[in-house]
RNA sequence: GGAGGGGUACCCAAGCGGCCAACGGGGGCAGACUGUAAAUCUGCUGGCUCAUGCCUUCGUAGGUUCGAAUCCUACCCCCUCCA
């Protein structure tokens, strides 16, 4: 095992916040593996880059000999957690938690090592808690304490209302490192209350409180947001790997380190030297070809960054026509299929009238030709390469 | 329970009888350029058998009118303030 003073400037890497950076020293120091608990919703299994960010600092906690907890929060999924706006969330089944379970495990494993993670519930504990030990639990916390939380004191001071049982949550959640005993809770920032209440409840049990280490929230694609899937600007763990390389080439320069920071496995020293590389004159797409490969690997295997590489320049820098594409074959009206509708049932445009509008700009080639006629014509008995702007391809036979 | 404000295209947001398929911004797509699906600039951004044509769309359903996103009626939903 790495020294304290060896482990702790990258465990400290990324991270929002440490508290207390100080306790964190003091538990390394002794030397024994710490448990490091993060608790997850069972609802959301389909994972995205944002959410990795949290699970790559659980790897590196496991790399340096750790005891990693994935916690499944199946109790609270199966009562069904209402804080928020949106209208109260499905209640899980357990079946459903089994399935969201075993979905999650095929996701992290691409980054956790699974001989080194333990995967608890923690129904297993707060399933067989009784009335009376929820009111003694109940018991540690004040009202005025929960009302610290920003979302509850916001909401309490603008009159919304505000469920008992949503200060159940923090004080379950809090609980669940009393009953695993953690030594270090990991979660994003807004997470931040929760996690402290986890830390106060140690002590009232009797036990070393847990340090609390806060991530931040990953930028999606566009720089601004976070990365979220209803925003449109997330890269899918599941993702195809040429999307996943394209996508991640398509983040800006700048944002780029961010991601270095947050998502990458190179030791910070290297990153550094990246960075001095750029400013000494190299090209940053060349830089960000090393993230995308590196990342590419991590989902879909050693190799298929570098496949993805070589595809990406021969399509984009040589504008070579890709591998592989959707085919259609259509039946061709008399007179010929018009390019415009071919375009339109190979789903290469959206609308017969959008496939007029990318010819009109001179987005349009057949068989690497550029079209600029509106009524141009492809010929009953042949197959085209149909191809709108750089990304959108696809073979159609037209019989 | 009382008073008021609002629901417009993917999102935000103008329009308040005809010039509205609907300003503007964001997002998206495309073109140019480039060092890349970065940055920048430009264009496009309801559908149709592509047209000085037709159809559908401004919360829902009706109505007035030659003509409505715009006026009237009812209904549904959201927000703010007071109690």
């Amino acid at each position: 095992m790495l020294s304290p003073a060896e482990q702790l400037p990258e465990l400290r890497r990324g991270t929002h916040e440490i508290l207390v950076e100080e306790e964190l020293a003091k538990k390394l120091a002794r030397g024994k593996p710490l448990k490091v608990k993060a608790g997850f919703d069972p609802t959301a299994p389909d994972l995205h880059l944002g959410h990795t960010v949290l699970i790559n600092k659980m790897r590196q906690f496991q790399e340096f000999g750790h005891q990693v907890v994935f916690l499944i929060g199946d109790f609270t999924g199966m009562i069904g957690d209402p804080t928020g706006k949106s209208a109260t969330r499905p209640r899980l089944t357990p079946a459903d938690v089994e399935t969201n379970a075993r979905t999650y495990q095929d996701q992290i494993f691409k980054i956790l090592d699974p001989e080194k993670t333990l995967i608890d519930f923690n129904s297993r504990w707060m399933g067989a808690m009784s009335a009376a030990g929820m009111i003694e639990l109940a018991a540690k916390h004040t009202v005025a304490r929960m009302l610290e939380r920003d979302d509850f004191s916001r909401r309490y001071r603008s009159g919304q209302p505000i469920a008992v049982h949503e200060f159940l949550y923090p004080l379950v959640q809090g609980y669940d490192s009393v009953a695993l005993e953690a030594d270090v809770e990991l979660g994003g920032t807004d997470q931040t209350f929760n996690l402290l209440v986890g830390r106060q409840l140690q002590a009232d049990y009797g036990q070393e409180p847990q340090v609390v280490m806060t991530l931040p929230l990953l930028e999606g694609l566009d720089g601004v947001n976070k990365m979220s899937k209803s925003l449109g600007n997330y890269v899918g763990i599941t993702d195809a790997p040429g999307e996943m390389f394209g996508k991640l080439m398509s983040v800006s320069d700048a944002m780029m380190w961010r991601y270095f920071e947050l998502l990458s496995f190179r030791p910070v020293a290297e990153v550094a030297g990246l960075r001095e590389a750029i400013a000494g004159g190299r090209n940053p797409r060349d830089v960000k070809f090393e993230l995308a490969m590196e990342i590419v690997d991590r989902f879909h295997g050693a190799g298929a960054g570098e496949a993805q590489k070589r595809e990406f320049i021969a399509r984009f820098r040589e504008g070579a026509v890709p591998g592989t594409m959707p085919e259609i074959t259509v039946a061709a009206p008399a007179g010929g299929l018009k390019v415009a509708n071919a375009l339109k049932e190979a789903q290469v445009a959206a609308s017969a009238s959008a496939a007029y509008r990318l010819i009109d700009q001179g987005a349009v080639r057949v068989d690497g030709e550029r079209v600029t006629d509106r009524d141009a014509t492809l010929a009953a008995g042949s197959t085209y390469v149909l191809q709108a702007g750089k990304r959108a391809f696809a073979r159609v036979t037209v019989r």
